[in-house]
DNA sequence: ATGCATGAGAA
DNA sequence: TCTCATGCATA
């Protein structure tokens, strides 16, 4: 039941030959960051030997770059031989002024998380409408900043879903993350802030969003439609906020104030290393070799998955593929 | 600002 | 199982 907010794919394509995702713009950037895979190895070795040869291609190249550090990268500390979990800790005290609580009727919820292994619980907090709060342009101490709210329906300006393409031209949206940027700084408002300012919009399923989707929007680190998506949101949020700003209404802000637990495992640089270089010979690797993989790193074999999913992922942002 | 992770939905 | 959108935890 949740749906993220999502301009889900129109063009759904065979995940073999799936690249041609936006328009056709980066048809050819796209292909451009994707070099390689040159070696056409394995075909049919179940046999005990499997990619012994591609393993050892890997740590091959892995190791390329480590021996002498004269003086080219700044590379300092290192790491215990190996360790599969690792850190954790708990943030105190984040004076985000966040929260919604469940509302009126509709707030797609992620929901809570299976109980797995590590166990994390209580992750979704909501909490009361942040409505009214606005911040005043008055920055160094900025106090936890209370959304604003805005008359939904109330189109200032711009119907959004007029053109089925607008918005989607790279160009303009990298303008509109900049000016946005701008802008919200202007108005003193936090990454974090937008975020949950984002749900007292109670914009036909947008829930509120983290500092780090904000921050990632405004960095292009977003894949090309994740940030066509996202921008009439977030332009509906700034002409509201402006214009609130203009007005004004002040209220004082709530301050939730939650405790998290998750852990996340941090892989050390030389297995880093070693990932990167068997990606650059097989991107997308079967479950055998993630298992095999795994285990000469010393790794969980679901730690190297979903290393290699975001992997892949990454090549997808919008500053690789639209990079001009 | 980013790394590792979850989960819904599509294959 | 992968992709995609997102997020907690971190550096």
């Amino acid at each position: 039941m949740t749906m993220a907010l999502n301009a889900k794919q129109p063009f759904t394509m065979p995940a073999a030959l799936q690249e041609p995702k936006f328009s056709s713009l980066h048809a050819s950037a796209e292909a451009m960051r994707r070099v390689c895979l040159p070696a056409p190895q394995l075909q049919g070795n179940i046999f005990g030997s499997f990619d012994e040869s591609l393993l050892a291609r890997a740590e091959a190249l892995a190791a390329v770059d480590i021996a002498p550090h004269a003086k080219g990268h700044p590379h300092h500390h290192h790491h215990p031989p190996f360790k599969p979990d690792a850190a954790f800790s708990a943030m105190s005290g984040v004076p985000c002024a966040a929260a919604a609580l469940p509302l009126p009727a509709a707030l797609p919820h992620p929901l809570p998380h299976p109980a797995l292994d590590g166990g994390d619980l209580l992750e979704h907090l909501s909490s009361p409408l942040a409505v009214g709060g606005l911040p005043e342009p008055l920055p160094p101490p900025l106090p936890p900043a209370a959304p604003l709210a805005l008359p939904v329906g109330a189109p200032g300006g711009p119907p959004p879903p007029a053109a089925p393409e607008a918005g989607s031209d790279p160009r303009e949206l990298e303008a509109f993350a900049e000016r946005f940027k701008q802008r919200r700084v202007r108005l003193g408002v936090t990454q974090a802030d937008v975020g949950a300012a984002l749900a007292a919009l109670q914009l036909p399923g947008v829930g509120a969003l983290s500092q780090s989707t904000i921050c990632r929007f405004e960095s292009l680190t977003l894949s090309h439609n994740n940030m066509a998506a996202l921008r009439p949101v977030l332009q509906a949020w700034l002409d509201g906020a402006e214009a609130a700003h203009r007005d004004r209404a002040a209220g004082p802000d709530l301050l939730p104030g939650a405790e998290r637990k998750r852990k996340r495992t941090s892989i050390a640089a030389p297995e880093k290393r070693s990932l990167e270089a068997f990606f650059a010979l097989q991107p997308r690797p079967s479950a055998e070799k993630i298992a095999a993989i795994a285990e000469k790193l010393d790794l969980k074999k679901n730690v190297v998955r979903v290393w290699f999913c975001n992997q892949r992922q990454k090549q997808k942002r919008m500053k690789y593929s639209a990079m001009h």
